[in-house]
DNA sequence: GAGCACTGC
């Protein structure tokens, strides 16, 4: 049970004959439009077919004959999944052979494979072997109005490829909203280039829309007539409304994150309890990210006949986890946004209003199965005041990793690059200062040979990357790899039941090592891999999530195999025996490590003040030791952080490790004698 | 004393 997905668990509700679906009565004009216009953008709705049937009738219709194969990707890894499992499945082939998929860690294609679902950003990783993606004739860009970061550079990458490959053909799967813009972003040329399009083609021949309709249930959708105070409060009543006035059906409501689901099913089961007993009972189950595999799985189980069930979720049920028998959605209208800002280069979580695109998303939830019913806890006004979509990822995000993987593809001028949407240039002078101090970047912006090509192709954020191709003079590679797995988990190391937040604590408090978080996360993998044999039951027995361990796993073999490429050899036989190693041994072997941490993070440093907040580097935000930091109640001088970020009213910095001031000034000289910064703090 | 929305390589 451990060991089952959640993700692999996904079912996905329409499941239609294909011959039914509305799509199979277009095959004949979409084939012609697509052997027609280099570029077309497919308006499906869901429920169309469009990325299992589409594929197939390219397939059949010629487009891999010689030798060449259809691409198709998707943002995320179970869809790509799930996706080809269910056309293999139509084909009749076994999954791998002319049908396969390929994700991170898992590669399910073989020779005979014509037809080949895959995640966005892997295709951006072929690009860096294969520039001109020669293997294709055709790719797909699935669900491209959810505007990811990887979805944008490959869709302005694709752009690129037809100036050179004007026979390969690009299909943009999007949302009604969106398709305008797709079609001007290809059928106008970038600005420098506009003088000479090389295929000669006008602009009204280069790409067109196509509409699918889909099949889809009504949903009635009702507003508030007044704004709730307490929206949590109002979705609990809601809830209750439903149950007590409505017929059967499950209930999914959309809250902004893990305080208020756990409020919420709180005052559901103390309600519940004086419920009528003539209504049935209520089963409320929380839905968020941090929650381990089998807790998660409690959405997906049917309940008995007469118990209704109730899921508090965040986002992550909008487009990533699609629950069955869903009939009312009660939308909170908010949702919680990641930001970044390049004047302090701290990111923010904020709870923001959601887009109208995200609003019917959410509606569209209730209605898989049957008719469905929309709630949303605001009103008709307030929606009317919504924004159409929210701002592209890449106009709110630390552009770094996305600058070297653009720079490793050869785009040296990534300033003109011509994005879908330009992020705002004080993001990209951020992302530049930050690889040139890093050393990826030389002086006239180019990447750097090895150090720049290599961090570029690691599959870690750009300071993490710096820092493991340092760990050889440190003499601590095998521990830094084991540390830059575990800090790619990004906080879900630890899980707790409801009121089991204490057993956690004193959990974390057994692996804690003084010198900080990376060497208590070094330290709680190493007795997972040890003395708990890799096993679940230790995991359960030490409020560790298994599912994130065997990723760790997974993310340093694959660490490990890049170094190996670039000639790295890892020494493993030295961490093997560091349980029996002596106080001394650890401390000598800390301080490497410590030092290694400083090299890669010397942006990332802070000061510890009387009070026991911290100062970053300028000097002019007060940070908080994360709770979840081993360093929140203990005294440190000078430290390193992996992560900045502010939530609320509070700047948080997590995985902190300490580190000796002079150190910053041995391995990032230029940084803070030019900034001068480092003696101000 | 007090707390990470969600993806991906």
């Amino acid at each position: 049970m451990a060991e089952l997905d959640l993700d692999a668990s996904f079912i996905p509700a329409l499941h239609k004959p294909p011959s039914l679906l509305p799509i199979a009565k277009h095959r004949e004009s979409l084939l012609y439009v697509v052997e027609t216009f280099p570029i077309t953008i497919i308006i499906g709705q869901t429920g169309s077919g469009k990325s299992t049937q589409i594929p197939q009738f390219l397939e059949r219709a010629g487009w891999c004959s010689d030798g060449k194969i259809i691409g198709v990707t998707q943002p995320r890894r179970v869809a790509a999944t799930t996706v080809a499992l269910r056309v293999a499945d139509e084909v009749g082939c076994e999954i791998g052979k002319e049908v396969g998929y390929s994700i991170r860690f898992e590669d399910v294609t073989s020779a005979s494979t014509r037809i080949k679902f895959l995640t966005d950003a892997l295709l951006i990783r072929e690009a860096l072997a294969d520039p001109l993606l020669s293997r294709y004739s055709v790719i797909m860009v699935d669900e491209a109005h959810e505007r990811s970061i990887s979805t944008d550079v490959l869709l302005g990458l694709l752009k690129k490829i037809r100036k050179k490959r004007p026979e390969l053909r690009i299909i943009v799967s999007s949302a009604t909203l969106q398709a305008e813009e797709f079609l001007k972003f290809f059928t106008q040329s970038s600005g420098q280039e506009s003088q000479k399009e090389e295929d000669g083609q006008p602009s009204n021949e280069i790409a067109t829309i196509v509409s699918l309709e889909g099949r889809t249930y009504p949903i009635d959708t009702l507003y508030l007539e007044s704004p709730a105070e307490d929206y949590v409060e109002k979705a609990v009543n809601t809830v209750f409304d439903i149950h007590t006035q409505e017929g059967e059906g499950d209930i999914l409501v959309f809250l902004t994150g893990r305080e208020e689901i756990d409020n919420a099913i709180q005052m559901v089961a103390e309600r519940a309890a004086q419920l009528d007993s003539r209504h049935g009972p209520l089963q409320p189950l929380p839905l968020y990210a941090g929650l381990s595999t089998e807790q998660q799985m409690y959405v997906f189980d049917k309940t008995p006949d007469g118990t209704r069930k109730v899921v508090f979720s965040t986002n992550i049920a909008e487009a990533s986890v699609t629950i069955d028998g869903i009939v009312h959605v009660i939308d909170c209208g908010f949702v919680k946004l990641r930001a970044y800002n390049p004047k302090t280069g701290i990111e923010t979580l904020t709870t923001t209003p959601i887009s109208k695109a995200s609003a019917s998303q959410r509606a569209g939830r209730a209605g898989r199965t049957k008719a469905g019913k929309c709630y949303r806890l605001y009103t008709e006004d307030a929606y009317q005041t919504l924004p159409e979509t929210n701002p592209p990822e890449i106009q709110r995000s630390n552009l770094a990793s996305t600058i070297l993987q653009l720079k490793a593809l050869g785009i040296d001028n990534v300033v003109r690059f011509d994005f879908l949407s330009a992020p705002p240039s004080e993001l990209m002078s951020k992302a530049l200062e930050l690889l040139y101090s890093l050393g990826a970047l030389d002086e006239y912006a180019k990447l750097t040979q090895p150090l720049g090509s290599r961090m570029a192709e690691l599959a870690v954020e750009p300071m993490m990357a710096k820092t493991l191709l340092s760990a050889p003079q440190f003499n601590c590679l095998s521990e830094m790899l084991t540390i830059a797995a575990m800090t790619s988990l990004g906080g879900n190391v630890w899980f707790y039941h409801d009121g089991e937040r204490n057993k956690m604590e004193s959990s974390r408090r057994k692996f804690a090592v003084e010198e900080g978080d990376h060497l208590t996360l070094l330290n709680v993998y190493q007795t997972f891999i040890t003395k708990g044999k890799k096993e679940a039951k230790f995991c359960h027995d030490h409020n560790l999530n298994y599912k994130s361990m065997t990723r760790a796993i997974s993310i340093r073999a694959q660490l490990k195999r890049y170094l190996e490429r670039f000639n790295i050899g890892v020494d493993e036989t030295l961490s093997s025996n560091q349980q029996s190693s002596s106080t001394v041994d650890h401390g000598k072997k800390a301080e490497q490590i410590r030092r290694c941490l400083t090299s890669g993070y010397f942006a990332h440093a802070a000061r510890m003040q009387p009070d026991g907040t911290y100062r970053n580097v300028e000097g002019g935000t007060i940070l908080h030791a994360h709770p979840n930091s081993l360093m929140f109640n203990r005294k440190a001088d000078w430290v390193v952080f992996h992560e900045i970020m502010e939530t609320g009213e509070k700047t948080y910095i997590r995985d902190i490790t300490k580190i000796e001031k002079n150190w910053l000034v041995e391995y990032a000289p230029e940084f803070y004698r030019l900034s001068g910064t480092a003696t101000r703090a």
